[in-house]
DNA sequence: GCGGACTGCTTACCT
DNA sequence: ACAGGTAAGCAGTCCGCG
């Protein structure tokens, strides 16, 4: 299939800097009643039209969207350290239009650890703080909290927990939070301080109320193609919208197509149960499906931010309706819908954490069909021709199914990910469409804003952090990164029988709970904390004060491990509630790993570059510690690696007295991770395999699991896996060294003689960059992407590009221009022998004498 | 003009 | 748009070489 090419956006985009979307339609809007019964809190935005905060909740019992207005008088402030005297004095401020006056209030400044006196400027709406040239915080240098998203800091103010339930008491917005007892959790934490339990119960508190089923809606739609290379530029929305398929939760399944000059083809079986409606006119269809955005609480598309949504409502405008009869609204690069809400998952799936936390890098590439081969085990549909051209019944059934496939991903494994949304949702204090957008630093940042906010903290900018906690005192041993991270121990090569794997659950966020690490107490102000220094380098550590990140990490890890992971196994729970305890722990897993990174990552608000290599200076000092003590009681040590230890057949007893040790030493719980009937090292660190004793292997960064490496290899690769399975005991070694060395010797003698096809034979490498970026290198997978590129099929960022190695000058070829008799067999011999030799090593086989040992007259 | 030693770039992995 | 550490393969450079 062609590829298909973005197309030029020449008009300039219209910057709207607005955080906040007004929505002004009232056709759309939802009921807001003096009294609601039990309703999930989807979303908190701004309402331009009504000057207030806008609350969206969804009433499980009839399916609909109900709108609470806010009734406190709370607007839009920021803080400044100068004087109302001296503010007074600047026009810019006080005669702005959106000006509403000050107030002076005190706040406990977290890094000089005392109250500070700020003036808090208060404005008459969101715009007025910032987000346009000539917002309030645009006139003062010194500033706080003015880049915080007014709905966030309505949330934070209220104390609101956005996917936990709520209702409406005459006019008042309540939480509607089931009882939840604590006297387990009172027992399991007793030892802690009184505001660490606090944190605690409220994270039950919060977690454990119920997940409604929430009536929701996918839809995918096909637009009519000005040239068979060219995509649809949503903007000019110039072509017609020709099929629009949704699939809600309520059973729906409806395709509307529109009727054009094409053939109608015959109607495929898989469309049974699917209700086609052919639309005579492009208005008509589109108000059709304008009703059922706006009858559903949740509308889910994939890259409907980008695509699906602002093409529907630009060439709605386009056709004359009013604007104000669509229900939807743009953004800068974001649609909303209305009345309830809209979640992109490409968004979703897209974010890092969800991908490598959430889903294990079950898909590596976050197209629609990549992550519904992962996770689905489906497939798009193909066209078979120029969509324009395609019989309408078939290109019902195209639209229909990435409706459907839309669908299932939010539906699949128990509605999954709509509980981990609503989960994550109550976890970060962001409305959905926040929670599905953003990264995890700024989930993080949430986390620790509406805890501020609680205790009547100042949110402190990030240079005034980085200020204070900037400073480095080890050098990493990457060159171009910033300071020191984990250490690895050489493994000691061969065959180990009975290996027990032992691991600190939780490494990182454990050391920043019992350290007390946080961006606040790192290096804090205090001269008799200087000498609470950390192992192993120059940063101390506060005495005085807990902090933030020590107890907002420290207990949701604690709960995690302690309560929430043993509970979604508890026998005793029904399914339903163990479901839900794994969906918690799963969700605090994604933030718990990535905790530490945030404060390590320079485009984060809590950089803390002191915090973050402190965190991993003392997991080397815990390591370190827990070898030695390892060494104490004579145990052998094979490898470990950050935050695990490969014991040789040791002792149960002197197992678990090591336990007991390591834990009364560092204060930080070690487990037995795994037990392997065996493990195979080799020379070099992260790269292993072993099989457990319920005969699952292992494989840990050898060459033949990378993605890269052409399948034919790593099918021969993976059978060698298989033989090794078997493999029990020292002796086992023998027989399936045979096995091993005539399978090497089959695939070897078809390779030779061009039996394996291109595509078994080709190399897929993600383009990190597009082709022009690559300036200081041209790597083959590049050279490949640029020879598509003349034949008019471009590789873009993100995509991968397959090629093969031929005996040419280049070197290389992609697949679809190379041909069986032009591969460099050489180059193939030679991949195969360095991703079979990380098996065939430790098993004693040569790899050359496989090659060598048989009828070698044949490949000349 | 060519090959080996070296460094740097790039990708994919591990924790 | 979370971190650093490791392996592998290739690109590009420098140096020596009658």
């Amino acid at each position: 299939m062609q590829k298909l090419e973005y197309p030029e956006e020449i008009e300039e985009e219209i910057e709207t800097e607005q955080e906040e979307l007004r929505i002004e339609s009232t056709i759309y809007e939802a009921e807001s009643p003096k009294n609601l019964k039990t309703s999930l809190l989807l979303s908190v935005t701004y309402s331009g039209k009504h000057g207030k905060a806008l609350v969206k909740l969804y009433n499980p019992e009839d399916g609909k969207i109900y709108y609470w207005y806010d009734n406190t008088g709370h607007k839009p402030y920021f803080y400044t350290d100068l004087s109302e005297e001296e503010l007074r004095k600047n026009p810019s401020i006080t005669l702005h239009p959106g000006f509403l006056g000050f107030d002076i209030v005190e706040l406990y400044h977290p890094i000089l650890d005392k109250k500070i006196k700020l003036t808090k400027i208060i404005a008459k709406d969101p715009l007025s703080v910032g987000g346009q040239k000539n917002s309030l915080r645009e006139y003062l240098k010194n500033k706080w909290e003015a880049n915080i998203k007014y709905h966030s800091s309505y949330i934070f103010d209220l104390g609101l927990i956005p996917g936990a339930p709520y209702k409406i008491i005459d006019g008042e917005l309540l939480r509607d939070f089931k009882e939840v007892k604590f006297s387990e959790i009172e027992e399991l934490y007793k030892y802690e301080d009184p505001e660490y339990l606090q944190a605690v119960k409220e994270w039950i508190n919060i977690l454990n109320q119920p997940i409604y089923p929430i009536k929701h809606v996918a839809i995918d739609i096909e637009v009519e193609m000005e040239s068979p290379t060219l995509l649809p530029s949503p903007k000019k929305a110039a072509s017609k919208v020709i099929a629009v398929a949704c699939v809600g939760s309520d059973g729906l399944k409806k395709v509307f197509i529109l009727r054009r000059n094409v053939d109608m083809g015959t109607k495929s079986p898989e469309l049974n149960g699917v209700d086609i409606e052919v639309v005579d006119d492009e208005v008509s269809l589109l108000q059709k499906v304008f009703s059922i955005i706006s009858s559903y609480a949740i509308v889910f598309t994939f890259n409907g931010d980008n695509f699906d949504l602002p093409y529907l409502y630009n060439r709605a405008i386009k056709l004359g309706i009013p604007k104000e009869k669509i229900p939807i609204a743009l953004g800068k690069e974001i649609a909303l819908v209305l009345p309830g809400v809209h979640v992109d998952l490409y968004k979703f799936f897209h974010n890092k954490v969800i991908q490598i936390y959430a889903f294990a890098r079950k898909y590596d590439e976050t197209d629609l069909n990549s992550i519904a081969k992962a996770l689905l085990g489906v497939e798009k549909k193909v066209l078979k021709d120029f969509i324009n051209l395609v019989p309408l019944y078939e290109l019902a059934l195209y639209c229909y199914n990435d409706a459907w496939i839309t669908y299932n991903l939010v539906n699949f494994n128990n509605k999954l990910i709509l509980n981990l949304i609503i989960i994550l949702m109550r976890i970060t204090k962001l409305p959905i469409e926040d929670v599905t957008r953003i990264g995890v630093s700024n989930w993080i940042k949430s986390i620790v804003a509406f805890k501020l906010r609680s205790r009547n903290e100042l949110i402190l900018n990030k240079e005034e952090i980085f200020a204070t906690k900037g400073t480095l005192s080890t050098t990493a041993i990457i060159k171009g990164k910033k300071y020191q991270g984990a250490k690895v121990i050489d493994p000691i090569p061969g065959i180990h029988f009975g290996v027990v794997v032992v691991d600190f659950a939780s490494l990182y966020p454990s050391i920043i709970k019992v350290w007390n690490i946080s961006y606040e107490t790192i290096d804090c102000i205090h001269e008799e904390c200087k000498s609470n220094k950390l192992p192993g380098i120059s940063h101390w550590v506060c005495k005085k004060r807990r902090g933030i990140l020590s107890i907002l990490i420290g207990s949701l890890r604690d709960l995690r491990v302690g309560f929430y992971k043993v509970k979604s196994k508890d026998p005793n729970l029904d399914q339903q509630t163990r479901f839900q305890y794994d969906v918690i722990q799963s969700s605090m897993k994604v933030i718990l790993n990535a905790a530490y990174g945030v404060l390590g990552a320079e485009t984060s608000d809590l950089y803390s570059p002191a915090a973050a290599e402190s965190i991993t200076a003392i997991g080397r000092y815990n390591i370190d510690k827990t070898i030695e003590i390892a060494q104490s009681l004579n145990l052998e040590i094979l490898y470990g690696d950050t935050d695990s230890l490969f014991i040789k057949q040791p002792q149960k007893d002197v197992l678990q007295k090591f336990v007991e040790m390591v834990e009364k030493e560092l204060k930080i719980d070690i487990d037995v991770d795994k037990i392997y009937k065996y493990v195979v090292f080799s020379q070099r660190k992260k790269n292993y395999f072993g099989v457990t004793q319920n005969g699952t292997v292992d494989i840990k960064g050898l060459l033949g699991k990378k993605k890269h490496i052409p399948e034919f290899v790593k099918k021969t690769f993976y059978n060698i896996v298989e033989m090794l399975k078997e493999v029990n005991k020292p002796e086992d070694f023998v027989k399936a060294k045979e096995k091993i060395k005539n399978l090497t010797y089959e695939q070897y003698k078809l390779l030779k003689t061009g039996r394996i096809s291109l595509s078994e034979l080709a190399i897929k490498v993600t383009m990190n960059k597009n082709i022009e970026d690559y300036s200081k290198t041209t790597p083959q997978h590049v050279k490949a992407a640029m020879q598509l590129k003349y034949f008019g099929v471009e590789v873009k960022a993100g995509q991968s590009v397959a090629y093969v190695k031929v005996r040419t000058q280049e070197g290389v070829k992609p697949v679809q221009l190379a041909r069986l008799d032009e591969i460099d067999m050489t180059k193939y011999v030679e991949m195969m022998k360095s991703s079979l030799e990380q098996l065939l090593e430790p098993a004693e086989i040569e790899f050359e004498s496989i090659l060598g040992s048989n009828n070698l007259g044949l490949f000349m």
